[in-house]
This record gives structure tokens, sequence and C-alpha cells, in this order.
RNA sequence: GCCCCCGUCGUCCAGCGGCCUAGGAUCCCACCCUUUCAAGGUGGUGACGCCGGUUCGAAUCCGGUCGGGGGUACCA
């Protein structure tokens, strides 16, 4: 008697997980959150050319990182979670095959022997025809005589299986976010749904496991949406029976008796690139992985994508979990697709960047320090104790200048370690220029007594200027190459104070040596 | 070609016949702050694709048109 809300995501392993495919993911999981229902996490890698097990792995972990766990599913391990697996459409291969021989059996479906290439000529003939119309295939004019049947039978001949379709009438749905959709049955093609192979295909398998998994709400792509009509028919097949005495057959575990066929339907509207374009890798980072890379915090991620497409009631932008899922309605969906902005992301991480608490920060920059995310390592793995100190106190200088967590990646290396190379262009830049020598070797002469705070530092340091006869700008950026190798760095009296003072006199020296030969 | 969908600032959203001289966010510009880069503060530019219709009144309803997108696979 339970209605609980079931929703899926069910991804198809094959390269990395998109940012588009994770909006759907996150519509889905959110909408469980927000009903206490169900999500269930579906690999369906039917296309064997295509799927990887290493994209497989890699989805998962995606998922992970965004936070999108999922209630039941495949695990890491090889297990999974859940009553209701396996949840990899390649371990459920004889079901799809006992749902197709009851499926013949109740005269649902036909087979077709035509080969790759007398299929192309029949749509070319086709193509052209009476009302100008695409090439629809129809059991009543597509399906091979019985005679042909006979012979083709007898020759053992390979074919796939197609399902009927209804001829005539029109096929309405009232989709969450699109309202009411119809279909014209006359143009709907009856789809292949077991390859010449034997292999279950996207519409069997997909619908087969849908029923079979009491999926209530089927959230997905618009992309998917020309897909419905066919797929209804065999939910409603499946639903009234089939998929009980095939689940029985073959021995996996039987469903919920409260579970009918999926009752309702949301399609997403597209992610495109600031272009219009469907996004893809020319629009700059598409995978989640990718902006795991570039320091995105995986609840921007979350509260970016979820208003790519939809907006709270009162307009609210900066959201976090709690929000996001007391707020979020399918119903408020937009309808047009969605630019994917990354200026706007860059944006909302920065806010939350400079929301953390220091100690908080500290942490989520340690996987840019030690190696983990491809970046030279700075720091061990885990960091010693002294190298954790150095990144808290390093933390507070760069914290509010922050809007992507790789940037510490800039700054760090003039902390962590004794010497520091000095960027060529900054050489050119500042070094080479009158000032920058005098000013060095003013500032090494100030700070070798100097008591090492930073307002004694910044009062020694800025007396300078009268003495140089200049504007501070001309003392403290030769001072600044030379203490970080850059021209870009933290604030210079903090940063001088965080290295302490041998560091800060070595560096001194070496710039003083360089800033002379320029 | 044929089906279907979509159309408010560059971008994401608000707007569901009068509250709109169209609001917020982001971007962009200017100024302030300033030791670099940022951050922060203040102000500003910027849109209802177009044409008809319905109505006292339309961004909101209808038709057309033009643009954009999706599908048209033994991919998903």
């Amino acid at each position: 008697m339970s209605h609980d809300v079931r929703v899926r995501f069910c991804p198809a392993p094959s390269g990395w997980l998109h940012v588009g495919s994770v909006r759907a993911a996150l519509y889905n999981w959110l909408h469980a959150c927000r009903h206490g229902g169900v999500f269930v996490f579906r690999i369906e890698d039917t296309d064997a050319t295509r799927a990887t097990d290493e994209s497989m792995r890699s989805m998962m972990e995606a998922m992970r990182w965004i936070g999108l766990d999922w209630d039941e599913g495949p695990l890491e391990d090889g297990s999974s979670r859940g009553d209701w697996g396996p949840y990899r459409q390649s371990e459920r291969a004889a079901l799809y095959a006992a749902v197709v021989h009851r499926l013949e059996a109740a005269g649902a479906t036909y087979r077709d022997y035509r080969t790759a290439e007398e299929l192309e000529a029949w749509r070319a003939s086709n193509r052209a025809g009476d009302n100008g119309g695409p090439p629809v295939v129809k059991a009543a004019t597509f399906a091979h005589t019985e005679a042909e049947l006979a012979t083709f039978a007898a020759q053992d001949r390979p074919f796939s299986v197609r399902l009927c379709t209804p001829e005539r009438g029109t096929f309405v749905i009232d989709d969450l976010v699109r309202g009411e959709v119809r279909w014209d049955w006359a143009q709907v093609s009856d789809p292949v749904i077991q390859r010449s192979d034997g292999s279950a295909t996207y519409p069997l398998a997909n619908s087969v496991d849908d029923v079979a998994h009491g999926i209530t709400l089927i959230c997905r792509g618009e992309d998917l949406l020309s897909v419905t009509p066919r797929q209804a028919v065999l939910h409603q097949l499946l639903d009234d029976g089939i998929i009980d005495e095939a689940l029985a057959e073959v021995a996996l575990p039987r469903r919920d008796p409260s579970w009918g066929a999926p009752a309702a339907f949301a399609h997403l509207p597209m992610v495109v690139g600031m272009d219009r374009k469907k996004l893809s890798k020319r629009h700059g980072s598409v995978a989640v992985q990718e902006f795991r890379r570039k320091g995105f915090l995986p609840e921007t991620l979350r509260n970016y994508l979820a208003l790519l497409g939809w907006s709270p009631r009162d307009g609210r932008e900066r959201l976090d979990d709690d929000e996001l899922i007391a707020e979020f309605d399918l119903a408020h969906v937009g309808r047009s697709a969605a630019a994917f902005d990354v200026d706007k992301l860059t944006a909302f991480n920065g806010e939350r960047i400079r929301a953390f608490a220091p100690a908080e920060l500290a942490e989520r920059l340690v996987p840019h320090l030690d190696g983990t995310l491809g970046a030279p390592a700075l720091v061990d793995r885990p960091p010693t104790a002294a190298q954790r100190e150095t990144l808290e106190r390093l933390v507070p200088l760069v914290q509010e200048r922050m809007q992507r967590l790789d940037e510490i990646e800039r700054y760090a290396p003039a902390f962590f370690g004794d010497d520091v190379t000095i960027e060529a262009e900054a050489i050119d830049a500042v070094l080479s220029t009158p000032p920058a020598a005098e000013a060095i070797a003013a500032a090494q002469r100030v700070l070798e007594d100097c008591d090492w705070t930073v307002a004694a530092i910044e009062e020694r340091l800025r007396a300078l200027t009268d003495e140089l006869g200049v504007g501070f700008g001309k003392v403290a950026q030769p001072i600044r190459v030379a203490v970080t190798g850059t021209r870009v760095s933290p604030p210079l009296f903090e940063s001088i104070e965080v290295l302490g003072r041998e560091r800060t006199l070595a560096r001194l020296a070496a710039g003083h040596d360089v800033a002379r030969e320029a």
C-alpha cells in the first residue's frame, strides 16, 4: 500500500560523468529527499561496445564526490546495496531474455531478419514516400510475410525483435515539467528491443528495470522525451504480469506487491553551452571530475546546478542542501534550455570559500597540495604537523582572495620549502627596474633586527618609502618578488611574518643578487 | 526533409491580463578602498525576437513568422 517515491539515475558508463547528467541526477536526488523517497542508481551498460569498467568506477567516484549518495545501486567493491539488484544491466541479461520470450509469446513483438544493408535500403526507399514523411517502422508495412518468416527461420538467419506499437491513435502524458505532451502513434516507429546477437537494447532494458525496480517517476533529460510512448507500451505490458513471471523464472527478487508501472514523467530541458549548443568539451569543463580538479566545491555545484532551470519561490539563490530539499519542486522547473555559466558558478564558489571556518578551508585545500588532484605535491600525505601549521597560518591570508580551491597551488609554493624560484616574468617586470635592488637591500637591513610581528614588519618596511623617496608600491613589489618569487602573492607583511626571519632574509639576499644582475 | 519542444537583460531565474517607467543573481563598466592579486563598498549599462489579433488594458491569451534545440540508430 506504500506509494513511496522511487526515482532513479541511470547513466550509460562511457566516458566521464557530464555536468548535464549530474543535473538530472541532482534533480532526482532532490526529489527523493524532498519526499522521503528512494534514489536508485543503475548502470546501463547494455551496449558492450561502449561501456567500460573504468567509466563505471569514475561515475561512482563522481557521484560520491558531488554528494549524491544512492539508496540502491552498485557499490565500489563490486557488491551492491538494495534488495532488488543487481543494478548493472550487464548482470541482468537473463531477465531481459525471459521478458522477450514472454513478449513474443504474447504476440506483442515481431522478428526482423533484415541485415544492416537491407534495413538501410528499406529506409532509403521509404523515406521520400507518399506524404514526404520520414521512414516509420510499423508492423503493418514493415513486418515480413509468413512465407518470408518461414524461409528465414529455416535458414537460421539472425534476427532482431521489434515491439509492436499501436498503428493509430494518440498517446498523451502529463509531464511534470512540460505539461501535456502528445504523440500520434502513426509516427512512432516500432523499436528494436533485442539485437540480433540476443542482447537487450536500451528501450527494453530501461523499461524492464524501471518496472522491476518500482520506479514511480521517470525524471530525465529532454533528449529522451521522444522515447516515452514506446516505453509506456512496454511498462504496461510488463506490469500486467510479464515482469513478475520473468523475475521468477530467472530467480531474481520479486517486486514489492505495491509497485506498479512508472506513473509520472518529468523531462528536463537540456544544459547547453554559452553558445546555445549542446554542452561539450569545446565549452571547457564538462566532466564532474574536472570541476573537482579545478577547485569547485561539491556544494557549490549542487547549488548552482539546482538553479539551472529552477528557482525557489522567493528567488533566493544561495541555498544549502536543506533549503534546496525543502524548496525543490519539479513542477516549477522551466521548459527552456539553460546555458551553463562558469562565471556565475565561480562567483558562488568564491562566496562559499570565504564563508568557511579557516580550519575547514585548510582541510579542503589539502588535496590540492598533497598531489591527490594532480598538482605537484608540496606536502606529505598526510601532511606533517609542521606542514599543517604552515597551511593553517597561510589560510587566513588567502581565503579572502580565492574563488577556487586550486588557486592555493599558485600561492603555496612560497610557503612550503626553503627556496623559491623567481619567475622570469617577475624578474623582467620588477627586479630589473631601478629601485629594486636598493629596496631589497634596505629591506634586508631593516628586517635584520626587527620584532617579528606583522605590525613591526609593516612599520619598518613602510618607513622605507621616505628613505628611498618613492611610493610604497615601488618598494613593496621588489620585496614581494624576492620573498615569494611572484608578482602576485598574499599580503606582504603577513606573508613575511609567516615565512619567518631566516627564510625571509635568505630570499632577500638571493633576490638582491638577481636584481643587481638584471 | 519529417515529427516534437522552446523563445524576458550576454547568461541563469522572477513575472501566470492591470501592482512592470519589467525585479534579483552573474557578467560587464565607473568610482571608492588598496603594497600585488583579489575581496569589499557605491553607482551604472543592459531584455519582453518579430508581425498581426483578442481586450478598456498584454511580457503575460490566440495565430503566424523568424530564430534555437531535441528526435528521426540493432547509442543511450
